[in-house]
DNA sequence: AAAGTTTGTGCAACCCAGTTGCAAAGTTAA
DNA sequence: TTAACTTTGCAACTGGGTTGCACAAACTTT
């Protein structure tokens, strides 16, 4: 449904164009993060360089989040409606060693640390790592 | 010290060589993790692959542990004595944003996270940006 | 001690994700 | 229609990480 593609976009002020449209309807398929070099596979004829900024477009109107789960490629996954990507928005990720998906656990909020004195917080990377209910064996 | 150096690599079973010792005294009086790029500069002499290999070589027996804190190259830093780098042995690890230093928290264990049904954990990379005690306005 | 074997080092080349400059194409505004 | 701005495509580059290979150094065996 393209109308909903258009107004996810609009809605975070980015204008749907053509490729924009193609690349969110893409993620939003998928039930795991995507990184980049993956979207490029997925789409043989578009530009890495399109690819790259357009990500970099959805992740600062922040329709998308970013995710670096020590693979070597960052991967992304659509945001929450009402996400703003603050701490208290954040969640856990799951790396499954088997099947090298990445999770997005959107009920886990990432647990609170105390941090040293003069320690402040601004974000949270919590991945965890294992196996995924499809490849545990 | 020469002898405690070579002290910790046996106890490892990694031979003492030159180079090693080297390294090791390096990663010794750091109080923040070093990435291999960081090490290259300290040693404009030695090679990269040599480091890459002694990094290595560290943390397969558990002399170091990395740490992967999304700044695009991966850090190392001492485990305690006793580490197994096992899951309950972890701890979190923070990355100033401003002087891009990363601190081990050993005192700070990763918080136990309770999975999704039959999804089983190996380990956590838990890492916390924002600004250290040194940087802090 | 000499010969053989294993281990470590240095160099060069490579891989690959990410990033940038620049010009062409498309869009919007005057 | 022209001008200004935005998006796209291409090519080139960066930088961290990794590997093959030959040489050197360190142990083993005879
Ligand atoms: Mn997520
Ligand atoms: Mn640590
Ligand atoms: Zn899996
Ligand atoms: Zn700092």
């Amino acid at each position: 449904m393209k109308n909903e593609i258009d107004k996810k976009l609009t809605d975070k002020n980015i204008k749907p164009t053509a490729m924009r449209e193609l690349v969110l309807q893409v993620l939003s398929e998928q039930k795991t993060a995507t990184s980049l070099p993956e979207l490029e596979r997925k789409f043989e004829k578009a530009d890495k360089a399109t690819l790259y900024r357009t990500l970099k477009t959805f992740e600062e109107n922040k329709l998308i989040h970013s995710i670096d789960d020590g693979t070597g490629s960052v991967k992304y996954a659509l945001c929450q409606d009402a996400c703003e990507c603050h701490p208290e928005d954040l969640h856990v990720h799951f790396l499954c060693t088997r099947c090298k998906k990445t999770y997005c656990l959107n009920d886990i909020t990432v647990p609170t640390i105390n941090l040293p004195k003069n320690f402040s917080l601004e974000s949270v990377n919590m991945v965890v790592k294992g196996a995924c209910s499809n490849c545990k064996s």
